[in-house]
Formats: C-alpha cells, structure tokens, sequence
DNA sequence: TCCTATTGTGAATCTGCGTTCACAACGGAG
DNA sequence: CTCCGTTGTGAACGCAGATTCACAATAGGA
C-alpha cells in the first residue's frame, strides 16, 4: 500500500469522493470498505481513522448528493431567461446526471427504502424535500415573472417536475443505458411546459374569477 | 415445527405469498431465508425443496408483483366511464397499496438498482414497461373515445402518469407514513387530467393543421 | 400393511463483510 | 535530531445469512 500520511480532513475528502464514485459507478451493492480503501489506496482498517463506520460514509455521500442538488438548482436559476427556462435546463442536467452516474440519485432513495435504520430514512427524506423545496421556490419566482400560471401550488409544480424527470430515469437505469430517457422524457416535458404556460392566456379573458379547473 | 408435509406446488405458493408479505411489511432488508421459512412454518433449509434458492424466491415474488399490477390495469378498465376515469381509479387504487404495503412495488425497483444482476434488472424492466404498456393501450382507448387528447403518444401519458404517482409514493414511504400522499398527489392529478383533457377543446377551431405546440 | 419417493429437520459449513487490535511508519513540533 | 501524536497496516474476530448434508418423518400407492 502507499506509505503516504494525509491529514484526515483531506482523507475524509477522498473516502466520501470514492464512495460517491463507487456507488455511481457500480451501485450499492458494490459499495464496500475494501472496495472504497482500494479505490483510495488504503487498507480498509485505515479508513476507520476518518469514519467511526460504514454508515457514515454512507451518510458523507448523501451530504455530497445534497450538495450537487442543491448547486445544480442554483447555478439553473441563476442562468439567462425565466424560471421555465431554468427548470428546463435543471431538467436537461438531470437527465444528464443520470447517464452518467447511473441514477446516483435514485440509488440512495433506494437505499433508504430497504435500510432499516429510521434515521436513514428521515435524512433521505430531508434531502428529497429539500429539493423539492427549491424547485418550488423557482416555480413561485416563474409565477411572480409571469412565465408560470397562478392557478397552481408551486409545491404541485416541484411534485410534477420531479414526476417529469423520474420515471425516464428509471427506466434508463433499469435498462442499463438501453433504453435513452431523452426522447420520452423529452415529450413528457413539453406536455408539461405546454400546461404551466396555459393558464395565464385563458386567464386574460376572465381575470378575477377562480374557475371551477382551478387547481390547489 | 410442524411435522404437516404438503406437495411442492402448494409450497411454492406459500413461500412466494410470505416473502411478498414480508416485503410488504417490513422492506427488503427483513427478507432472509429464516423469516420467509418462519412465516410458512417450516425450517429454513426445506425452503430449498422448493426453490433452487433466495433468488428464485425473489423471482416469484416479481413475478406476483407483475400479476398484481397487471389485474389492477384490467380490473379498472372494465369498470365504468370513459379511459379517463380508468386513469383516476387506478391513480387511487396505486396510493391506496402504497400506504398498504410499504411502497411494495418501488421497493423492487430499489432492489433492481443494487443487485448485481443483470438478470435482475432485465426482469424488472420488463415488468415496469409491461405495466406502462398496459397503461398506454388504456390512453390509447381514451383518445379514440375522445376523452383524452389526441396529439400526445400513448406512451408518453403513461410515463407521465407513472411521473404522478411515483414521487408522491415515494415521500410517503420514505416519511414512514408521516407524508400523506393523497392531498399532494391528487393536486398533480387535477393539473394532469386536465391538461389530457385541455387540447381537444382547441383542437375544434382547427381541425387539421398539426399546431406547433403538439407532442409526439 | 409395507415400501419408497417426497418432504422436513437441525446441525454444520462457507462466505462476505464490517470492525477491532497490536504494532509500524511517518512527520511536524520542540 | 528526537519525540510523540497521527496515520497506516495486516491479521484476526465476530457475525449474519445463505446453502449443504445426513438423517428422520410422512403420505400415498402396491
């Protein structure tokens, strides 16, 4: 093994990065202390000087998840255009993340379903939320620029988003790259777009009254 | 242990019933051999009278997931009104086991993206497609009924309503049953039957040129 | 009733994997 | 240069769970 000595701030670095590439690369299944030490270069009893344990690897890889997501969104909303134009290109790079990190995101959800630990679960969940939460968030900025009907919850609009993008993603995983989620997931997205733009042209005709297809 | 001996036809049956029970209840972590042979009443090793091993078991229990979801589709097709109202009662009928059984089906899904087999993840695959297929010929009887538009594929609907009901699933199951699916979810719905039912209302004004905004 | 293939059992085995431990090597502070 | 806390190592331990095996009990036909 390489003799070097790292500081473990810098070690802690390099485990939750090969975690990370691990579980994109290969999926949970493969993910294991000998195969991270490998991949870092140490022997496995080593990397116990950084991590009190497995689980919190697991849990420095979620937080690096929780990261990307939450960076993605931001640099997404900070580009040119309205916030459609802005949950488009998020819809892009995710789909993009998923041909190349073989659903990384979906493998932890699913990691969550079949882990017993409820803490698991709950950190997971605050992560899927937390996402949800920004999209909303853009969704309720495309609402105040005009770009996005008013008729609908932001909440609704980050549910549906995420409606959007999974289930190609899915299938694609699940394939093992046969099946190329752009196309379909592409239609699907259009529909989509079609129906947050909808609403404010018919709106215009009756500006106040809150038609019955109104939905909260 | 119960000295009862039954032929391997029944017992297959039984085993295949159990593990779908204990996935059911307790997710695929509690899935071993000892409990499934708990559950039937039996000792651990005559579990391999009747299958070769875990896998095959895990097999059988896709494939009763695979039958499942199929009797659903054909159960709320041949009930009354048009595709559309099919859609809406299989919506209800997909939150209903969600919160019944633990996000069974999601829960293999998960177990496709970690398992090392490629096997594995063809047969899902096949059953998730099988199950959008389904749902598609459904949206393809809509739209000759006239109920849902005509300017969206098939399978692009049931992608969508996959997209629909799968994160509100998801959050639940994730939560523990602390998220309730059924506010969130049926907001989604409302956007989405409407926007099925949207276009044909405009599609009257011009009855031939394929607008610009369709999609295929 | 007896016989035999089938089904069931408990103990033993095997394997993968997370974790611990006693000891060695490094590297910066003094 | 020396010392000591930090980091790295290989071997060993413990454990959980799948699988095997030699043997026992059962059921149904001859």
């Amino acid at each position: 093994m390489a003799r070097l000595k790292l500081g473990t701030r810098i070690r802690r670095d390099q485990i939750a990065e090969a975690a990370l590439a691990l579980v994109a690369e290969r999926g949970l299944r493969e993910l294991n202390v000998a195969a991270v030490a490998r991949r870092v270069g140490l022997a496995p009893s080593a990397l116990y000087r950084h991590y009190p344990g497995k689980e919190a690897v697991l849990d420095a890889v979620l937080e690096r998840v929780h990261e990307r997501l939450v960076g993605i969104v931001a640099h997404v909303a900070s580009g040119p255009g309205d916030a459609l134009a802005a949950l488009r290109r998020l819809f892009d790079l995710h789909l993009a993340l998923v041909g190349e990190s073989r659903a990384l995101f979906p493998v932890l959800v699913s990691d969550a379903f079949q882990s017993g630990s409820a803490e698991r679960r709950r950190r997971v969940f605050a992560v899927v939320s937390g996402y949800m939460g920004r999209v909303a968030a853009l969704a309720r900025r495309g609402q105040r620029e005009g770009a996005i009907r008013r008729d609908v919850a932001p909440r609704t609009v980050a549910l549906m988003f995420l409606g959007i993008v999974q289930p190609p993603s899915m299938l694609s995983a699940l394939s093992g790259g046969a099946f190329d989620p752009r196309r379909p997931g592409l239609a699907a997205w259009r529909l989509f777009e079609q129906t947050l733009r909808a609403a404010p042209l018919r709106a215009r005709r009756a500006p106040r009254s809150p038609r019955p297809g109104a939905v909260r």
